[in-house]
DNA sequence: TTGTAGGCGTTATCAG
DNA sequence: CTGATAACGCCTACAA
């Protein structure tokens, strides 16, 4: 009956002998088999190069065998980590990877998160933040049956649905950083306000500083928007201060670029006369001149442990990644 | 009989008193309908919220609603823009992105990609640079019946399986703008030998040359591999030569940052001491210092009318999409 | 432990 | 123009 294309469970049942669902039970790990029986189907299966259909498996289990990325993330360079991470966990699977950004924004959000996930019928997806943050989002995918681990900043869900970091305890460390080079004026270029992580990085700042018995003034504090543009009005109106701070430290990389960028843009060499944090360890770090001393978020090993915790049922993928302070050359003790 | 879930094809045949199949043409614009039939079909599915079974029609028609992203390339940053090009492309329709990196060098890299073509059944697939040049993918795709639109640097193939830019007219834009402001000695930092982009530039830029009455001697010319290091290394290899060029032009940003970094490494100012361009204006370009002069690869509208030509049967999506100079900082006349 | 019958939701065939 | 009927390839329930 087979004539063209790949051969099919049928092709595989009739030549080992035996019928579809024994062939099933071979494919899906069934228990209930003469170890006989499965020896002779597997046999068959390889001879054939037998794959099961996707699509046929799809439309029978009512799941998708693809698990998306959803995400609403400003950093490009994070969103490629994540991608890569996620490929790293699902290498060797039959899943493949789907990229659905979203608008955060946009008042049919949920509705149109509903409509793919019930439509494509995803197996499970990946929360980025921001909107990991959003409980709503993770209600809405745990409704449609669909799984899903969150990525953040700090536990906020069960450990078998997240993976997180701990940036309060990173961000200290890198403030920590910063005094022990001899600062005490320390500018603070933060993340927009509801992002959990921007809080839980303010909140180590203010520790460290508070460790060493310093405050944190409104006058050191400019939010930002994790955008680089952002980043350079924030270190802008930072700089505008007398006395000027003799440190920056900004929520990601890019607004510490763009901080950057704005010191050369007043003649301020950097790290002589300011000296310069971020956070992530993006790739424009490490090219930036000088090169920057940030925080290395482990984006990618996070997102390759979330892709095995949606696909696996065992709990041992860790749920806790450490970041840590990676020093570069944008630091150095301040001149006056 | 339908209990739970969303409303299936049977629904809507059954309330609207016509066969599945009439049905099923409704959905796909069959011309073989009375207006009349149609009418009341469409209104039961807007009544029920109906919207069919992408699993289903998967597995029917041996076609998936998935556009694939396949690529093997080193910056992180055009693949980002390619996705978003494509999510343009792809917005409204019913189709999702997946994302599909391969590794050129793997002896196994085209059966890799065969099984997936052959198993997930992708509709279309894009091909980005440098594996977009590699005609045996191509010649898989078609023997596959998946559709493909190849991206690159040069016509490689039919119009309508194609999205290009003009690379070398671009490159010999920005050799003539070193020229005009008054350089003399520059060098020129290649990308990766058998690539077609790294062809096409080089020879937009001895063009150019030329037609100033210059030759590109071979010690103005360094191997690099489109990467941030092989940048740096290609740099200083030309900068040690004497005398030194005043200017260099690299062909993609990331070697451009590369040559950025070991220009300061050995005390050279730029623009001052040294101008620089690169090629793709990707985001890091207007975020070093000084800002990169570059020219700009229009990567996301070019990705878009990609996915449109993959999902649509016309002809009227462009296919050529030319590249511009963005004149930034990084370029001054030479000191002597 | 294995097989049979029926369903998942859609499209193709071919007769009316 | 329209509608039975049979694929598409796999899985679940139930029976043997």
């Amino acid at each position: 009956m087979r004539s063209s294309g790949q051969p099919t469970i049928n092709d595989v049942a009739r030549l080992a002998g035996v019928s579809k669902k024994t062939v099933s039970r071979v494919i899906n790990d069934s228990p209930l088999l003469h170890a006989e029986t499965r020896r002779r189907v597997e046999a068959v299966i390889r001879e054939l190069g037998y794959v099961p259909n996707p699509q046929a498996r799809a439309l029978a289990l009512r799941r998708n065998f693809l698990i998306g990325l959803v995400h609403d993330n400003p950093n490009a360079q994070t969103v490629m980590n994540v991608q890569q991470g996620m490929l790293d966990g699902l290498r060797g699977t039959e899943f493949e990877l789907v990229v659905r950004p979203i608008d955060r924004a946009a008042p049919t959000m949920l509705d149109d998160l509903r409509h793919v996930l019930e439509r494509q019928r995803l197996f499970g997806v990946l929360l980025m933040p921001p909107i990991s943050e959003d409980d709503a989002i993770a209600r809405l995918c745990e409704a449609l049956g669909c799984r899903y681990v969150r990525m953040g900043s700090a536990l906020l869900d069960t450990p078998a649905r997240m993976v997180a970091s701990n940036d309060r305890v990173a961000v200290a460390e890198a403030a920590a950083h910063l005094l022990a080079s001899g600062h005490r004026r320390i500018g603070f270029i933060g993340g927009p306000a509801g992002f959990r992580s921007a809080h839980e990085r303010r909140a180590g700042f203010e520790a460290a500083l508070a460790a060493a018995g310093l405050a944190l003034g409104e006058a050191q504090v400019a939010a930002g928007d994790y955008s680089f543009a952002g980043g350079q009005a924030a270190a802008a109106r930072l700089l505008d201060a007398d006395p000027q701070p003799t440190a920056i430290f900004a929520c990601n990389d890019e607004m510490a670029a763009g901080a950057l960028h704005a010191a050369r843009a007043r003649g301020l060499a950097v790290p002589d006369d300011l000296s310069i944090i971020g956070f992530d360890d993006s790739a424009i770090a490490a090219h930036l001149w000088p090169p920057l001393t940030t925080v290395r978020w482990p984006s990618r090993t996070m997102a390759a442990a979330a892709a095995r915790k949606l696909i696996e049922d065992e709990a041992t993928v860790p749920t806790h990644f450490p970041s840590a302070l990676i020093p570069r050359g944008s630091v150095a003790p301040p001149r006056c």
